[in-house]
DNA sequence: GTCTATAAAGGGATAGAC
DNA sequence: GTCTATCCCTTTATAGAC
């Protein structure tokens, strides 16, 4: 699988598309648009079509995912800036979208790729996460020591934030509802 | 706009099959089929078709949310107890899907549908939980006042549960999940 | 109210010339 | 590596008989 450069621009395009419509609302002709090239030529990048497409571009996007959130974790120490500086990449690299991927993109793939996205997933941001609420308890500074269900919850509100800011603007920057979604998980509501 | 028997029996199936699969993963097809008629005779029942087949299914979905939502909060105090009852209410009607719903599927719907979808949604959901946290915040039960952070918040929160509750199952019930955010949420996690 | 038949459009994918 | 042309299938929707 060499990668020429046009085969970079192809996936950074359908990346982007991806992303921003998801899966099932993008056409391999919206992507060879995005490129600047015709749609049978797509096939000469990518032979396995849209879906190989789409495994390509999420295995590179969960590796940069792994590689960025590994390193800003280890910038910092402790539970509450341990996750704002997750919440900091994933608002640099939204929108996550990774509720609305599992739920509707993924039941579409073949049972091979399922599996495959699933466990680069798992890799890229689970795994991450994870050890950063398992330090956290192993210091003693979370009440119960359920850290996948307190990663499907970050990531949960990660998607959130990187919607509902994308979209209806409240007056607060996503960072700063990141910060305050954050404080809540760690702090609580309150007073 | 008369509700017929068959009528009836059309937006359930239609309802199980938008709430399992996604508004783009069904087709008339597959209603039909669920119903027991051909796809032709769908068009006697919702002449709108597909697109008025789903705004129908939601704005009934959403009323029903509505109301009962506002019963079961209505039958609790404080606001952990609230939170509580509103998860009850949806798991008991899961799955949500309400993120993935906003990105993936009201996207293809036209602008009036989707104005009317959205607030269809605010007067069903949103509103009910609003006043949950506004009401708190008068109580100095929250420390800040942002309720439709909060909201979005818990929403994303609910959403999470009902996907990976269905999804892969923990040795936790999705009520139990649910406590431990709602806890999460109010309390936090620092003991 | 439900059926068969079919139109019309769009999607993924391939063949083969250049 | 990219093109044009085409195939084949699915999907939404309509026409018109019963």
């Amino acid at each position: 699988m060499v990668e020429t450069e046009t085969r970079t621009r192809l996936l950074d395009a359908a990346e982007r598309l991806f992303q921003e419509h998801g899966y099932g609302a993008v056409s391999m002709a919206d992507v060879a648009a995005a490129v600047g090239i015709r749609k049978a030529s797509l096939y000469h990048h990518v032979p396995g079509g849209k879906e190989e497409l789409f495994i390509e571009v999420s295995v590179r996007g969960f590796a940069r995912h792994h590689e960025g959130l590994t390193a800003a974790l280890a910038r910092e120490e402790g539970l509450e800036p341990q996750l704002r500086a997750a919440s900091r990449w994933f608002i640099a690299h939204a929108p996550l979208r990774l509720l609305a991927t599992l739920q509707n993109d993924v039941p579409a793939l073949s049972p091979e790729n399922v599996q495959g996205f699933g466990s680069r997933m798992v890799e890229g941001v689970w795994e991450p996460l994870r050890e950063v609420f398992v330090a956290a308890a192993a210091r003693g500074d979370v009440r119960s020591d359920k850290p996948d269900t307190y990663v499907g919850a970050f990531l949960s509100l990660m998607d959130g934030v990187t919607y509902t800011g994308s979209q209806l603007n409240l007056d607060e920057s996503m960072e700063e509802t990141a910060d305050d979604l954050i404080a809540m998980m760690v702090r609580g509501l309150t007073p």
